[in-house]
DNA sequence: GATGAATGAGAGTTCATTCAT
DNA sequence: AATGAATGAACTCTCATTCAT
């Protein structure tokens, strides 16, 4: 039974279901099933567990992503089966996509955290700069590209959290057809 | 001078600089410029307050797309106009788009907020429709395509707050080409 | 009914009988007979509370032993006049003059207070120094007497509260007895 | 090695430089580099930690004046002796006199403690009683001399940790000058 | 005997809301 | 209608103490 796991899944839990003002440590504690101060020896304050639960999941869903990444393969493949992997990361980990959603533009999330989520996204960004070498795709800036696929599939997920592999399949084409050249 | 119109845009400057938690109803009203009990004559709860700001710029922002809708042009040059004005919008209003991004998919936003703003959205359902029903948008229900598109587009925006005259284009140009068939 | 005076009082008389860290703000609130956040609106923390109320003593003592100050008179005759004043008030002000025992030599006080307190000293040293000059008062440091006579005081005052009129004398002149050269 | 010693001089240190409240059982464990619960073998609270060491740097202070005493010498010569004794310890033991300064007239000392200690002075009362007897020393409540002549130095030690010897001398002068008749 | 993770009572403080003016 | 002093529930966080190892 690791203690930091369940005090980090308590708190997804009650900040995706009830939001991060209506989550007292003390319900957090409950939920857990540790007392409150326990929780203060694994994270120094609740904006730090806010902070450390939000680089951990953004880590664990690009290790998803990567992990299964053949940078071999055609840039249309490479994309799909990126995108592929994220939805359905954010399918079986539903709360764990919502929370990312919750607090991505949140002055809650310090700089320090920003930054160390954001190299995350290399080997994304070298699929579609293959992609624009090879001139199937569309030649705008590398991050515009990103952010605007990124965008639609997420809300497109976050609106739809019952979708099915046929919807998925759809609105990654969807992305696809919005990049590709 | 209108007092209700003072708080609101005082608490719409604060709660997107500072954060909800941040601000206080004491400290809206010195931004204000009138007293706590002021507020409370036009708002019960600083919850309501939060929700009818919401509800006035999401119906502000789509009634300033919707005004310059010419329904009878052809959909792509409805779609292209429709989202200009959007983006226009985000542009010129930026706290506003902000705030909407901030408390969307947020438990402070209660149902009946909700319900109220999503009836906002029929006219453009009515475009996406008309495209499909002519055969130059994709088969796919109406709303997933919508949010797909709010979505990427949205979070470019957020994301570039300082975007350029062409960068809208090429992302608005982005979004047909995701919907178009 | 002065608020602040009340908050005042309660804190002094729970202070000195329990102790600073046995008096909670919420037991202040009680004995004041006010909320816990209405001390706030007076003052910014616990800690400014205890230094606004020291300094205010300390400030009420020495206005106290000023003002019946007749500075033409013998030196004697306003060391003692000045010594039997700080008695009186020690006695008449009991909780007053144990809290400034309590907190003196204490990090609850800030600079800036020992700053404001240590100015009201200044007519005490004349005495002294006039009778420095006039050679009927030993040729030390001026602060070195008054601090011996201080200690000797009020370490009378302070064990044995219920102290009578003659034994106040005896103290006075023993502590004159110490500066006379 | 004495793990009990280790643990009564930091929790001193700690005390005097921090004050009580912000030295948690955590830190002195820390400074003492031992466990926290290790420190419970010794002492079964903070409080009693606090008040055995008040009783222990007390009966230290008093071991060290009483040694040395010679009372066969002159009232007087005992009376110096005495309190030349007291101040050297204060100098040389600075954390500790501060120490007892810190707590007395506290309501962390328990009366125990306080009975404990008030035997610890009987020899120097014996002094100040033969002097009564001799006609040397002024015929007041041996107490009231003792109270008056230790708040004085002991005031003039603290605010004075730098003293030097000559200081120190006058001071002691002034003391005998207060009780001698 | 030695340890320190776990605990939860209780601290100081904040702030949405009320209400007498 | 306008005000802001008053309120106290509820917050985050601390820390003396316990106890299984």
């Amino acid at each position: 039974m690791n203690k930091r796991e369940n005090i980090l899944k308590a708190a997804l839990k009650l900040f995706v279901t009830q939001g991060e003002q209506a989550t007292s440590m003390k319900l957090i504690g409950k939920e857990a099933k540790c007392g409150i101060g326990t929780m203060y020896n694994y994270f120094c304050s609740k904006d730090i567990l806010i902070n450390e639960l939000f680089v951990e999941i953004k880590t664990k869903l690009f290790k998803t992503i990567i992990e299964s990444l053949d940078t071999n393969a055609p840039v249309k493949q490479q994309f799909i089966a990126v995108w592929l992997k994220a939805v359905d990361f954010a399918i079986s980990n539903h709360l764990e996509y919502r929370y990312l959603d919750m607090f991505s533009h949140t002055p809650k999330i310090s700089k320090q955290s920003e930054e160390k989520v954001s190299k995350l996204i290399y080997p994304v960004i070298e699929i579609y700069e293959k992609g624009k070498r090879e001139g199937i795709i569309k030649d705008l800036d590398t991050i515009t590209l990103i952010i605007f696929t990124t965008g639609g599939i997420t809300e497109s997920i976050i609106n739809k959290p019952d979708i099915n592999e046929q919807e998925i399949k759809s609105i990654i084409l969807m992305a696809w057809d919005a990049v590709k050249s």
